[in-house]
DNA sequence: CGCTTATTGACACAGGCTCTCAATAGCCGT
DNA sequence: ACGGCTATTGAGAGCCTGTGTCAATAAGCG
């Protein structure tokens, strides 16, 4: 039996690891953090947010920097010259993002563009395409209601 | 018959015309240069590279926020902090963009998903879906030969 | 062809983001 | 478990993108 509760690394801290990322403190908290926020968060957000532990506002931007590199996060402009980061799941997945809220989910593979599609448009267009991106923006099911 | 090349508004500069805003030489000369450009622009490079007229670097950006706002440019978080623009036409559409040299290519809305993937998506989520947004990424025509 | 006023360009300025550097803490080998 | 190597951190200075201000200009309209 386990003396103290083990830290379980999550998968994502595990990904890191495994690309020779040494597996930090202030990386779990900013991962986790971004990870429940469940929508798009600035950095000076996230920082704001960590209260856990004391982490600098030059480090949320290394690792939110780092995450986008290795896929776990999604870099998007903000009106306003600040960047927004949202957490992204290791596999391939879309999203849905609720246009009043900002609530994110992530749908899976099982909605992808048929392959057909994929070949259609490598055949419309002479390019060969490696990967694709789609996300569906309306309202969540709080936002339905009021106007 | 007409005496000087008549200057044919652009169906762009016909729509931004329609909304109320004035068709200025500076705007015209940045929507040209965005829309000839086939890729993701920062401000900075499109000033640099308008020549025919001294456009301030601030007009650049008021326009490229402008063009944000009505659905004629896409903005971008770019690495260093540097938005990027590119130029939409003003038709619903999808884009393919290149992953080595950054050319992006429209496609309509042919390859739009499915009604029933919309359906679907709504089932699984409760959300009620608006618009969607799809890209494919890979490589183009020009970028296939060498590695 | 003038009048009205949205728009421009220059420049000052704000704030987001990065760089530097000494201190800290993962990770690995023992 | 312990110690060493070095990636990483936090603080703060500084850079640079992007915005606000304002007088001058020009688009649109009668
Ligand atoms: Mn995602
Ligand atoms: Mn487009
Ligand atoms: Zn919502
Ligand atoms: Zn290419």
């Amino acid at each position: 039996m386990p003396r103290t509760a083990t830290i379980t690394p999550t998968e994502e801290d595990a990904r890191l690891q495994a690309l020779g990322y040494r597996l930090t403190a202030p990386r779990r908290a900013i991962i986790a953090t971004l990870r429940e926020a469940g929508r798009f968060c600035t950095a000076t957000q996230l920082h704001e947010r960590i209260t856990a532990r004391d982490v600098g506002l030059a480090s949320v931007y290394r690792t939110l920097e780092l995450l986008a590199e290795v896929g776990l996060a999604e870099r998007r402009a903000e009106v306003g010259g600040e960047a927004s980061f949202l957490y992204c799941s290791p596999r391939h997945h879309h999203h849905v993002i609720c246009t009043d809220c900002g609530t994110v989910r992530e749908i899976d593979a099982a909605f992808c563009p048929d392959e057909a599609v994929t070949r259609a448009v490598e055949a419309a267009t002479d390019f060969q395409i490696a990967r694709h991106t789609m996300d569906f923006h309306g309202l969540c099911a709080d936002c339905q209601g009021g106007g």
